[in-house]
DNA sequence: GTCTATAATTTGATAGAC
DNA sequence: GTCTATCAAATTATAGAC
């Protein structure tokens, strides 16, 4: 492993786990057991190392949810399948959306230069696309499409965003924790399609 | 407003915006309209202000989650009574959820010190018997209790964490987000209600 | 209680030898 | 390319006058 990948692996760890503020240079050289003069010699500064760093990543993910809907597949396969490798991805990369979220927040304006200038936009335009057709074929219930992409988002990240509190919360350990996770895909489909499939009435008060 | 009261203010903005580490002292002092030798007079390091702003709404939120699970409803005007408070509180505070999770997942240890000294567990036990009698009373299919309350707060919340992502991926002005999170709660409640009340199987592979 | 001035420490960044 | 030594700036914290 060369210097350089030594340093940006150190450097995903610390940012991923303390944010850019939190992250010092000098954890990042002890981690990647070189020195801290060498930071600078191959990123410059600690805000060209966090672009790189986020780059790496961005470049990765933003091409592999656009590429989530397939158009051969139904409108169930279409869900089913996202749900899946979303889910099979989270769980390679569980720090990853309380990194996202955090950063996104709190750094906004360098987090969306690097995804601006790196990154294709995130296209669901093909999966509205396709819940549209589905809904005029009367294969689902009417629903607007952004909500049910946002609802299917929602359900299969927020775990993941939420762990700690969820092991706070219900005062288990990490076992318990991992039990819900796994579980979670069926979950999920199960409660999507259910919700998709119910043409009736189901407000009882408004 | 008395000075204390002032700099509680400024520090609650300021760790809200940039979270514990990025939240500098000076700001504080200048946002309050005082000096930054005052913050140690009256909270001695920021640390220990960082844990009584935290203090100051953990006291406040873990209670009312508590009590949103009134006996008196059926399972259904539960899940919409828990969903439109939820949804009331998140709308008041739309940056809480973004400050809890990075702190939470960041700061791990001084964030839950405070919630363990200051603020009662998270009670779901009432909404998960509930949701228990309701399923052998056949009134909603069969669900994990546990999964469908995640599935509700994930619902609720993620919206207001991803608002920045959403506003970017689908490239629009903050009326076009403002409309989708007014339209929430009619959504969830809807997506929710429709999927416990669907007793047909519908998962179309395994 | 409130302020100015300053100490003490941390931290990002650079200079220069090898 | 890699290191040691060091600088300059930022930042938390305190001392002491009023």
């Amino acid at each position: 492993m060369t210097t350089e990948e030594k340093i940006l692996l150190a450097a995903k760890k610390s940012f991923f786990e303390k944010g850019y503020d939190g992250a010092k240079m000098q954890d990042i050289a002890n981690d990647a057991g070189i020195n801290k003069a060498m930071l600078h010699y191959y990123f410059r500064s600690k805000e060209l190392l966090y672009e790189k760093v986020n780059m790496s990543f961005a470049k990765v993910i933003i091409p592999q949810i656009n590429s989530l809907v397939d158009t051969e597949l139904n409108i169930f396969q279409t869900i089913e399948n996202f749900v899946e490798i979303y889910l099979e991805f989270l769980q390679k990369n569980p720090d990853l959306p309380s990194y996202f979220i955090g950063e996104m927040n709190r750094n906004h304006d360098m987090f969306f230069k690097v995804l601006s200038e790196n990154a294709t936009q995130p296209n669901f335009v093909a999966f509205a696309q396709k819940i549209y057709s589905a809904i005029e074929q009367k294969e689902i219930r009417p629903v607007n499409p952004i909500q049910l992409i946002l609802n299917i988002i929602s359900l299969c990240i927020f775990p993941y965003l939420a762990a700690p509190m969820l092991q706070y919360a219900t005062q288990s350990d990490d076992t318990f924790i991992g039990e819900i996770i796994a579980n979670r895909k069926k979950e999920i489909t199960s409660f999507i399609l259910h919700s998709l499939t119910n043409q009736n009435d189901v407000l009882y008060e408004n």
